[in-house]
DNA sequence: AGATACTGTGTGAAAATTACACCATTAAAT
DNA sequence: ATTTAATGGTGTAATTTTCACACAGTATCT
């Protein structure tokens, strides 16, 4: 009986936006598009899924291939099915986002020709992009700026080591607001995740500050009935 | 050049995750599958999209067509994509979840022949579910009770005019913990989204409770700048 | 030596949260 | 008429959290 049903095939998509933090300011990664549709048009990285990879597997596979970046930890936050998003026919897209450190080091780099180069671009002052992807945008933006205040997301955007005022400014960047200083610090600190260091800031011309580390241990301990449901 | 490009199909479909509150029990909403894969399996009611409607369009369509029951607000809060997941091929599907009064007087009654029918099955031991829907519902069950205490979503589980006891006995459901009866109330009723009514309950062997409406001109208001960035 | 630019710190007021117990009202049972 | 069972409805004090707010200290550059 069950040999006699009929055989599924699929064609959908996984777009991904990426947050970045440097200089301040708030970015994300766009590529520019080297194939139809919206060819030489920029977009979010983003490809059809192969059949036979889950779609979390697909957005990894795809954020790599698009952008030479890995490793990162992706979450799905939404599927995006208008009936002609997509000039070609019927294709849904499941929306990934993630934080990253932006590092000198790791380059951007397309493997595939389907993008000509990736590269990021701050989230004020976006041009238009292909496809929804600006509406995808901007959902992604409003779930991380909500996000920010119950889970640890910060941390993924700044180096290992950061300076309390660093992350401060982060926080005034997403919520686009000034926070006060004092406050912050103390809040921040009273949480009792961040793990003092005995190194101090390098280079500045100005008093060096001290810098801090995210222990994830710690936070495990502390919000393991708490914020953890939000896994 | 356009006209060069393939054309897509695709083939996905639709999960509805239905909460209703009733005798101070949540429950969701069951089909009895009447169509391989998993024929006479309990399952969520879900289906297959068609090519020229949207997702959030299916969603109500198929919901319909297999209960009976319409005009939902439902909303999409994940998207399923493990290869395996659908025995006949790949087939992602996107659930959408919705919190509705379990009322006498809607029927539940599947349209079409793919249910054999529809019906009210509480939270706490559930069966085992076709496909992945025990997956589903889990994760249907855990968005809605942390959404609880940012949305005003209770009010759409309760009858229009309800008591602030009832209210409190659906948090405590959702939540699984008792709540303290003054601090409750005091609380609910500072927000000032409640309308309290010149009615009293009917019908009860003790003192008869006062009624209460959800205002929702006042928590619009009230949480326009805060709340309903979550919109 | 002075200018510059940021670091790092405390206190008091206001608001929100928590813990906690008893009398009032109604319908049903006797 | 009285009692019983079940829930309705209410206040206060202690604690915790949030918020507003200002200035001296230090590293670097000139």
């Amino acid at each position: 009986m069950e040999a006699k049903l009929p055989s599924f095939d699929s064609v959908f998509s996984i777009d991904c936006v990426i947050f970045g933090f440097e200089a301040g300011e708030l970015k994300i990664l766009l590529i520019e598009r080297n194939e139809e549709p919206f060819k030489d048009w920029l977009a979010l990285p983003g490809y059809i899924v192969e059949q036979d990879e889950s779609i979390d597997d697909a957005a990894e596979r795809i954020l790599y291939e698009l952008t030479g970046l890995r490793d990162l930890h992706m979450q799905q936050f939404h599927t995006f099915g208008e009936v002609n998003r997509h000039p070609q026919g019927r294709v849904i897209t499941v929306a990934y986002y993630a934080l990253i450190r932006i590092n000198g080091q790791k380059e951007l780099r397309p493997i595939t020709q389907y993008a000509r180069k990736a590269f990021w671009h701050p989230v004020n002052e976006l041009p238009k992009l292909a496809f929804d992807h600006s509406e995808i945008f901007k959902t992604a933006f409003g779930k991380i700026r909500r996000r920010l205040n119950y889970q640890p997301i910060a941390f993924e955007l700044l180096p290992e080591k950061f300076t309390l005022t660093q992350l401060q400014s982060l926080y005034e960047a997403v919520e686009n607001r000034k926070l006060d200083k004092r406050n912050f610090r103390k809040k921040m600190l009273s949480y009792g995740f961040l793990k003092e260091l005995d190194e101090k800031q390098k280079g500045v011309s100005y008093r060096a500050a001290k810098l801090y580390k995210f222990d994830r241990r710690r936070y495990a301990k502390i919000f393991h009935n708490d914020m953890n449901i939000d896994k």
